[in-house]
DNA sequence: TCCAAGTCAATATG
DNA sequence: CATATTGACTTGGA
């Protein structure tokens, strides 16, 4: 019953002329080497099914996935960004209209779009649909229709209530489905939403940091220590997990793609903001803030990080605190093209020793503190529980309160991050031999940030590795 | 069962 | 108001 009801109306029209990427780009290319992007595929593949299909929308959208070709994602979400903003048009709007999407997932599809390769055929769906719209002629005419009547009913509907009776619902539009349902009516047993506090999160993600996939010991460990139900804690993790995977998809494609050219861009500067680090981190006021241009796709401080593990079996050992170390250790053994080019950013380098002082000059604040220490006492590592574990626990010293006041500011990494430096590189073509991009960051980027996130993907890839190492099956590994 | 990927929807922010 | 964040739920795969 989840269905999106309404969404296949309008899609349907402008199934013209499927997906093809006017946007060629930015680019700028120093060699002019203009191969790339364009699809080789097309060629013969002969049925391919007509997507130009002619009017009748016999293909779903499904279908129309199924047979697109590469889109460029960024790109995509750059040009839809715009557009909106250039014509009023809010996400939620557009999303439930063109996406059927709430106004949240919408935000996030566009800051934070994945690579066309990374994404499932459920995921390129949404970006199928933006292309499609964005090469209607109509689109935003369409939309502006769509407002137009929204106020209008908003203001009828107003006017009832207002000297009216009638406080009825909006209700959902007309759709049918009614099933049942239930009226819900007085159980306020809404369901409060949790909201950890940052302490709280700071714990998880220490323990993050040490074991990425804790065992379900583990997490229960962690749910009691900090006084959470399991399932929070579980969800925590996948929740992060995959967010932290996000943000390195972004900085990839952040990296390949952009690159000055101011040409006519919108004046938006805003979207690529990137994230900013969450919350709490503290000191790291420092900015890279460099050109406009510079494109500073720092995130600082963001604590997300590695952790060098090794589950299973055997145990790992680990322990490093507030400095965090890249796992080195992993290098080793053949690399395949990506694979390397993956790599290449953690083991270049050099700056083995980067100050992990903080990077102070920065203004008031001075932070100085003393050190948090973050290491967890206990954390065997393996299993065994300890009961012993009330000892300092996760949250850093403090029995299991929520107590707010404390406040630390945790450590986290200073910055540093340099900018990167213009240079627009061309890893284009490796992309797209392989099918996959990854290379894209890696460049002169010796971030130390990025260096920790791209440490917490190693860990993710190696996990599953492990995991998998029983059955053989060679490629397709797809960091 | 666990996990990842997508989303939703409540809440935070601006 | 709009947009951003985020815990929880849903799906689909092993």
């Amino acid at each position: 019953a989840p269905e999106s009801p309404m969404s296949s109306s309008e899609s349907v029209k402008s199934l013209t002329e499927l997906v093809q990427q006017p946007c060629p780009a930015i680019e700028t290319s120093k060699d002019g080497k203009p191969q790339e992007s364009s699809e080789p595929p097309v060629s013969e593949s002969q049925s391919t099914t007509p997507l130009p299909l002619s009017g009748h929308s016999a293909l779903s959208i499904q279908e129309l996935v199924a047979v697109s070709p590469e889109l460029d994602t960024y790109g995509i979400t750059k040009r839809v960004k715009e557009v909106l903003t250039d014509n009023n048009l809010g996400q939620r709007l557009f999303g439930e209209t063109i996406l059927g999407l709430t106004q949240g997932s919408v935000s996030d599809l566009l800051a934070r779009p994945k690579p066309w390769h990374k994404l499932s055929l459920k995921g390129r769906e949404p970006f199928v649909r933006m292309q499609l719209w964005l090469n209607d002629p109509n689109n935003v005419e369409k939309l502006m229709d769509m407002k137009r009547m929204e106020k209008k009913a908003y203001m009828k509907r107003r006017h009832s209530s207002v000297s009216d009776s009638q406080p009825c619902e909006p209700s959902s539009v007309g759709i049918d489905y009614s099933q049942g349902a239930s009226p819900q009516p007085q159980h306020q047993l809404k369901k409060p939403r949790v909201v950890l506090a940052p302490e709280e999160k700071e714990a998880l993600k220490r323990a993050y940091q040490q074991k990425p996939y804790p065992s379900p010991k583990t997490i229960e460990e962690l749910a009691t220590q900090l006084n959470l139900k399991t399932s929070t804690v579980i969800n925590w993790f996948h929740n992060y997990r995959s967010r932290i995977r996000r943000e390195l998809f972004i900085e990839e494609i952040q990296a390949g793609s952009q690159s000055q050219a101011g040409s006519s861009d919108s004046p938006s500067a805003r979207s690529s903001r990137a994230v900013h680090s969450s919350e709490g981190d503290s000191c790291d006021g420092v900015d890279t803030e460099g050109l406009p241009e510079g494109k500073q796709s720092g995130l600082e401080a963001d604590e997300y990080s590695n952790a060098t593990t090794k589950s299973q079996g055997g145990q790992a050992e680990s322990a490093f605190e507030a400095g965090e170390e890249v796992p080195q250790d992993v290098r080793s053994s053949e690399k395949t093209e990506s694979f390397h080019l993956g790599m290449e950013s953690l083991e270049d380098t050099d700056d083995e020793g980067r100050l992990k002082a903080p990077r102070q000059s920065s203004p008031p604040g001075s932070q100085s503190s003393g050190e948090t220490l973050e290491t967890m006492p206990n954390s065997a590592t393996e299993e065994d529980a300890s009961t012993s574990a009330a000892s300092t626990s996760v949250l850093t010293g403090e029995s299991s309160f929520k107590s707010k006041e404390s406040s630390e500011k945790m450590l986290s990494v200073p910055s540093t991050s340099s900018t990167l430096a213009a240079g627009s590189q061309k890893a284009n073509s490796i992309q797209s031999l392989f099918s996959f991009s990854e290379a894209a960051s890696s460049k002169n980027t010796r971030d130390n940030t990025l260096r920790k996130k791209k440490a917490a993907n190693l860990n993710n890839i190696i996990h599953r590795l492990e995991k998998a190492a029983s059955r053989e099956e060679p490629v397709e590994w797809e960091f």
